[in-house]
DNA sequence: ACCGTAGATGTACGATGTACGCCTACGAAG
DNA sequence: CTTCGTAGGCGTACATCGTACATCTACGGT
């Protein structure tokens, strides 16, 4: 009998994604996202609680297409097929960086993530505890490493001022800062990856 | 021969974190820190150029005295004291965390901290780009393990609402969350950072 | 043709960061 | 002791944000 709805969640989500592509994650608001889709601000509260709800749904809708099939194969390399799919997915719209961080947890394609990966490394040998922290340890590096991209890149500026630094005060820092500016961001993630893959190896062994 | 001033940038920060450690990260605000100093809003411009110096100044003094003095001992205890050492500063001041993972790299003690950590990997013999990998895998974690603690604590809601999650949707993960509740903050810490150690032991070695 | 329901919206309020300009307290100079 | 230049302190004001509230309206079933 009601009127019918004229947008959808994921048409507001695409919407907000667009905004934030285009203008940077500080121009994500409740008035720019509805511009973008030709509403009035208030209309989006028909379909969202609040403006945490709108970030939510922009985070799930950057998950929502990720591959989570993993070709047969050592444990070792699906597990990493995993963390590169998510990192190729927010790195395809790298401002959302920040929401993914904040909301992954209540965004449910970050959920079916983590269910895939809990059920490489239960193949892989790991239960109860150890699959807690292994599962654990790999999301800590995968967000850190993601927000080290983010907010300092090896080519970006702040390297370049550490590697400006006083040898005196920072002899090592400046020297390695001069270093890592050739690093390039995908070799960065694919080293630290390994460490990380080597560190639970060990572990899957070692039980 | 001007006037002298009233406040310093450390006492500004003390009172910002005052203001943060009372009320919460959404209530730091320039004019609930010049209340909490007994100025008016407008005076803080007089010591910081924008709201984001102001949440520099928070984080280096939540970090400023941390004690970077390792005792001697194999290189892995000494990374894990300085790593334990960061994540204890910023523990003490929980709804920090945000701040410390944004502004951390403008944050002189962070840099000290970073100087501490690099000297430590150069005596193991890491050098050249595996010592930035290192670092930067370091740092990786740390962040991402205070995040998860923050944002998503084994503690907290999330993990009870993931426990309740249908088996058949979610059959891993219902049954992990369920076994993470019972998971200390300080061990999952200390156990994955354990696994990321291990790695780097392997890469030490490697070379 | 009508009507109840829920969608869409216009207006408005409190909060925030901060630009601008004025007032004033102080230490040095006389 | 008086004077004065300088920079600190602050009152006001504005644009922008999230969103509460009340109203209007378009639609599908009768």
């Amino acid at each position: 009998m009601p009127r019918p709805r004229s947008l959808t969640r994921s048409g507001i989500a695409a919407a907000a994604l667009a905004v934030v592509d285009r203008d940077g994650l500080a121009a994500l608001t409740m008035r720019a996202v509805a511009k973008e889709l030709g509403m009035a601000a208030m209309s989006l509260y028909r379909y969202v609680a609040d403006r945490d709800e709108l970030e939510v749904l922009v985070v799930d809708h950057v998950l929502t297409d990720l591959d989570l099939s993993v070709p047969p194969g050592p444990w070792r390399d699906r597990i990493a097929g995993l963390l590169e799919r998510m990192r190729a997915a927010t790195q395809a719209h790298r401002e959302v960086v920040p929401l993914v961080v904040r909301h992954r947890h209540a965004a449910p394609a970050s959920l079916r993530w983590i269910e895939a990966t809990l059920a490489v490394l239960t193949e892989a040998g790991f239960t109860g505890r150890r699959r807690v922290v292994a599962q654990r340890t790999l999301v800590a590096y995968l967000l850190g490493a993601l927000q080290n991209e983010h907010y300092g890149p090896l080519s970006g500026s702040g390297t370049a001022a550490m590697a400006e630094l006083s040898i005196s005060d920072f002899p090592v820092l400046a020297e390695t800062a001069a270093q890592a500016r050739a690093l390039p961001p995908a070799d960065e993630f694919r080293a630290g990856l390994a460490i990380v893959l080597d560190g639970l190896s060990a572990a899957a062994s070692a039980r």
